[in-house]
DNA sequence: TGCCGCATGTAACGTGTTACATGATTCC
DNA sequence: GGAATCATGTAACACGTTACATGCGGCA
């Protein structure tokens, strides 16, 4: 059984082959994907999907010492991954900092600690409206079946989270300084 | 300086002296307190902050081969935690199994995605529910300054979590299986 | 010629989970 | 006497990050 990243490759590949380079890219910028990798851990990564059979790569000549491999899946990768994506996710271990912070916050001046909502504040709110644009670029709603309809229903995720994540941080400046 | 774990405990020493097998329990549950933890690895934290000293301990006579550790912040541990709670917190990667298979399900059947769905909604109404108690059992909200705070304020997050959670469970729903 | 982007990999380290190991106290 | 709970710790492994290491191709 591939480890998560390891499902989270095959779904990329899934939609055209990649070079490990590639599925860096892919994985660098969380935006409406929600699983990150830095490049050491996709390449050995990938090795483990090859030895179980679930990928195979076609050698080209490419930059580099050992040149360029282009990645895809495998009739029985495709397989696993289809049977991956209906089980039950296992229960996430919720690991926030920002509210760990908020749970010692008694402890700060609130009008410091304000200040640190109004940052994050505006990084969800430049996020928002990156993905409202994202949102809009789609001229209608893909059905269930096509290959967009992960991206849309990835994005509507991070929208509303990124809104209910927005909404608490308001909440927090304006109980730490309703002055303001 | 110690790690995100290291800070937690302290966080949770802050508002009173615990055992290793107290803050375990208090780290299990992931009710409004979003960061767990296992007690092999509290115990292992719990000495290197000793060393740091950031907290101390008064041996009990109790239970067990080694006895009883009743471990207390230290002046120097609390000037340290107060110092890190105000600082901006590092930008937290996104890691979400069941985003990443939503990602991936225009490769599966609809009805049963949205089975799975159905399965994650209940959950996620059972945890409001929860919360929603919680929430009533505060008289007033509590202000900066007052330790009940901070459970306060992850609790508001954690609820508007949820919310957000099932409201996109029910969009899933509608769109994956919409004769339902 | 020199820098940037493409492209692959290894090694050391930090963090987190699971399993192993021990034993006193309390309640039935 | 036996089981559940309290209580602490170690070891092996999995996962993830950072840093190290190499070198081709294209562009200025």
């Amino acid at each position: 059984m591939p480890s998560t990243l390891g499902f989270a490759i095959l779904a990329a590949l899934a939609k055209g082959a990649k070079t490990g380079y590639e599925l860096t890219a892919v994985m660098n910028r969380p935006v409406s994907y929600f699983w990150t990798a830095r490049h050491s851990q996709i390449h050995a990564d990938l090795q483990k999907l090859l030895t179980d059979g679930l990928v195979r790569f076609e050698a080209e000549h490419g930059p580099g010492p050992q040149g360029k491999k282009v990645y895809h899946l495998t009739s029985e990768g495709r397989a696993v991954l289809r049977e991956w994506v209906t089980e039950p996710p296992r229960a996430r271990t919720e690991r926030d900092e920002l509210v760990l912070k908020t749970f010692a916050s008694w402890l700060a001046d609130p009008a410091e600690m304000a200040e640190l909502f109004r940052v994050q504040l505006a990084l969800h709110e430049e996020r928002i409206a990156h993905y409202e644009h994202q949102q809009a670029s789609f001229e209608r709603t893909p059905d269930p079946g096509e290959p967009a309809f992960g991206n849309y229903a990835t994005l509507w995720c991070g929208l509303s989270y990124e809104r209910h994540r927005a909404a608490w941080c308001r909440w927090m400046i304006e109980r730490l300084d309703p002055a303001a």
